[in-house]
DNA sequence: CATTTAACATTTTTT
DNA sequence: ATGTTAAATG
């Protein structure tokens, strides 16, 4: 892939104007943008610091800069200076350099010092969070019946999502359009309701609508008194649709006291967060905003000649504003790829790409009041079709993932898409399923039977390795399963994607060694006790005498540890101690010292962090020693961007691939409907009622199963050759029984287990 | 056959 | 605590 192709060079050569680019999955998305950069900026008069290419993570940032660098004349430092980076890394940068009197800007007194600090990690703040929020509560009597019906962790989510979508609280109100977008649209609603409350036409008449279906369970709730019954509401026997009216009963509801609440919650957590100095990702997007919409002078400053976006189905509502405000010219090129949004999660939105050019007249539309304009007309729409990674037959069949019903009575409309064309040539790509009783083993012994065997081949005349395999997953759990199991029969698998770092040998030994600094806790001494070989019996004696008598020399090491100021210290001595010096060892002592970067620690706060970690099951990244020739195990997310000769998407079971989108917090906000609460507390009755309204709200926000869909799509365009599903027999999802496989290329039962007695053989020649 | 009812199974992804 | 499926009912 030297030159580019027609469409690429229709990138490459446009760079004056807005343009929104469908790049599909392998079609050279890097190498296009990368040379789009290096064409601008060999214009006279441009410069590397007058475009803004924002990319997804800070390593694909690195690694457009690493390839820029090669493209052009600039001397490298001056491209790794330049503003190529995440959204969140650039925020925090202008923050830097001009947020000193940004949070006055919402009327908050504390300043924005330059060592502003990102908090990362999740835990640390629910850690933080709660302490505010107990706060809060004692001082804030007026809302007690919130108290009642909320946990910290689902209003501080709530928090996150609401600056994610731009809507922020200023000191008597709210900032911008927000509060209408709290409130809800409800023509916007209408039409939800009115397309969820069709009666359902089948062969011989209607059926009731989905929504009457939905409403079903509405009679499990408790309800007041004064809420309409299911009856009213869905009609009796033989009814087709919802009483046109509930329609707008249901969207209407006073939430002065709800909206209050989490404005003064919200505003209150930021002066808290600006007075700890730090910031959590959302709130550091949300300031920068605040100060580039209110500051003409420091706009004008910070903004670019060009800006490009890639990954841009990823990008998130305040993302896209930023990128409008950052934007001096309307040359804006948007790039990415519908089909692989799958970071919904993290707030992103999938309708920045999939409406970008009525996104783009809604926020211009607001923004005229801060006087920014831009001239965006029309946006012209680039199609990269060319795909460069895998087969035709691969690229072919990947479409039905978009289509997969989720559950038997879905029915999925037909995607619009941008069809690909294979260049590679493929042409002998494998694509089957396969069911077991026992499914990690017979992904192992699948996965003996394509190495080195001539009917799977990488490419022409080329035999598949273990290092050519990648085996994805919906969710971390059988990735580890796989891995272990591997490791028995000594195959080797590289399982990548992080651990629970804290429930490791080594956190657990140092959780314990500081709750015995701590308090002489008996919970710490059982844990050292038992790991020293003492027995149950013997460890109960010792703790159960009045005058304990500790080993003598684990009395002298607890001196020892009390001898030191730091954490690090203590840390790194106890690993030392029992010679637990590795990677692992290394990031927990990482992670401690970034998580209390900006805040205060004791020995208290960091035992409840790692407790915290331990019940939360807390992922880290831990750098491993790469072995060269193992299969890859890991999360579909995780392998996002990445390609394989052979593919297994494993686990594709009930429940788990697609996963049921439950867990709703008591507080939400959802578009068109706005703000809302689950529950409400009645304080006569001391109880607290289901809303009947958000019932029905709720019912008629589709569950969405679209996002799976896409993340089957992700994980099957990562295959370059050969693609394999598997499942564990009687669990298949119904993804997986919706597979349009020939019944030639289904085995509908792998012998693993009969036939391991042959394959322990292969699996020990493999002893690595 | 459409609707009602009860039983049943399952609870991620991470810049 | 939810949503899906399979069995019971009208």
């Amino acid at each position: 892939m030297t030159d580019p192709n027609k469409q690429q060079k229709q990138l490459i050569e446009n760079t004056e104007g807005t343009y929104l680019v469908d790049a599909g999955a392998g079609t050279g998305k890097t190498f296009t943008i990368t040379r789009r950069y290096a064409r601008i900026v060999g214009k006279k008069g441009v410069e590397p610091e007058d475009v803004f290419l924002a990319t997804f993570t800070r390593n694909a940032a690195e690694e457009m800069s690493e390839r820029i660098v090669e493209l052009t004349e600039f001397e490298p430092g001056r491209i790794f200076e330049a503003p190529i980076s995440t959204f969140h890394s650039h925020c925090q940068k202008i923050l830097e350099r001009h947020g000193f009197n940004a949070p006055e800007l919402l009327g908050i007194e504390e300043k924005i010092t330059e060592e502003v600090d990102v908090m990362e990690s999740q835990v640390r703040e629910r850690q933080e969070f709660k302490e505010f929020y107990s706060g809060f509560k004692a001082e804030n009597t007026e809302y007690n019946d919130f108290y009642r019906i909320t946990e910290a962790s689902g209003v501080l989510g709530l928090l996150k999502t609401l600056a994610s979508k731009g809507i922020f609280p200023t000191e008597s109100s709210w900032f911008g359009e927000a509060e209408k977008y709290l409130d809800g649209d409800y023509e916007r609603f209408k039409d939800v309701f009115k397309e969820m409350n069709k009666p359902r036409e089948t062969s011989n008449g209607q059926r009731q609508s989905e929504l009457r279906d939905r409403l079903y369970s509405y009679r499990w709730k408790d309800f007041p008194e004064d809420a309409p019954d299911v009856a009213e509401i869905r009609g009796g026997r033989g009814t087709k649709s919802v009483r046109q009216d509930f329609m707008r009963r249901s969207f209407e509801e006073n939430r002065d006291q709800l909206k209050s609440f989490v404005h003064d919650l919200y505003y209150e957590y930021l002066e808290h967060c600006l007075s700890r100095n730090y910031l959590n990702f959302p709130f550091i997007m949300a300031l920068s905003y605040v100060l580039l919409h209110e500051r003409p002078e420091i706009r004008e400053k910070e903004s670019f000649e060009y800006v490009m976006i890639d990954e841009f189905q990823d990008t998130n509502e305040i993302q896209l504003k930023l990128a409008l405000l950052l934007s001096e010219e309307p040359n804006i090129a948007a790039v990415g790829d519908w089909k692989q949004s799958i970071y919904s999660f993290q707030h992103a939105s999938v309708e920045n790409i999939q409406r970008f050019q009525k996104r783009l007249e809604k926020y211009l539309e607001e923004l005229q009041e801060a006087e920014k304009t831009l001239d965006i007309g029309e946006v012209e729409r680039i199609e990269l079709k060319q795909n460069y990674r895998s087969g035709q037959k691969i690229l072919d069949f990947s479409e039905h993932a978009l289509e997969l019903p989720a559950h038997r009575r879905e029915n999925v409309p037909e995607p619009e898409l941008v069809s690909l064309e294979s260049k590679t040539g493929f042409e002998s790509s494998k694509i089957e399923r396969f069911t077991s009783e026992n499914e990690p083993k017979a992904v192992l012994s699948r996965i003996q039977e394509i190495i080195d065997n001539e009917k799977y081949l990488k490419e022409e005349g080329e035999i598949l390795e273990y290092g050519d395999i990648a085996v994805l997953t919906r969710t971390r759990r059988f990735g580890l399963e796989l891995q272990e199991l591997a490791s028995t029969y000594g195959i080797p698998v590289e399982y990548e994607g992080g651990v629970e770092l804290f429930k490791t040998p080594q956190a657990l030994l140092l959780l314990a060694w500081l709750r015995i600094l701590n308090s002489d806790s008996l919970r710490g001494w059982a844990v050292v006790l038992e790991h020293a070989g003492y027995s149950l019996d013997e460890a109960k004696a010792i703790l159960d005498e009045e005058n304990k008598s500790y080993p003598p020399d684990m009395k002298a090491f607890r001196e020892k540890l009390e001898s030191f100021d730091t954490v690090k210290a203590v840390a790194n001595t106890v690993f030392e101690h029992y010679g637990y010096e590795n990677e692992v060892s290394d990031r927990i002592i990482e992670v401690i010292q970034d998580a209390f970067r900006s805040t205060f620690m004791n020995t208290g706060s960091l035992i409840s962090f790692i407790e915290d970690n331990i019940e939360e099951g807390e992922i880290y990244q831990v750098e491993t020693r790469g072995s060269e020739n193992s299969v890859t195990v890991q999360t579909v997310h995780a392998a996002k961007g990445l390609e394989y000769p052979a593919v297994f998407i494993a686990d594709v079971n009930k429940g788990v691939f697609p996963s049921q989108n439950s867990g709703f917090s008591v507080l939400k906000y959802q578009d068109p409907v706005g703000l809302r609460q689950r529950k409400k507390f009645d304080s006569e009755y001391g109880f607290s009622f289901d809303n009947w309204r958000y019932e029905i709200l709720s019912k008629c926000m589709a569950g969405d199963y679209d996002e799976e869909r896409r993340l089957m799509y992700v994980a099957m365009t990562r295959a370059e050759n050969h693609l394999f599903f598997s499942a564990e027999e009687g669990k298949e999802s119904p993804f997986y029984e919706n597979l349009d496989l020939d019944e030639k290329t289904v085995e509908p039962e792998l012998q693993a287990v009969e036939i391991s007695e042959e394959d322990r053989v292969t699996f020990d020649i493999e002893d690595s």
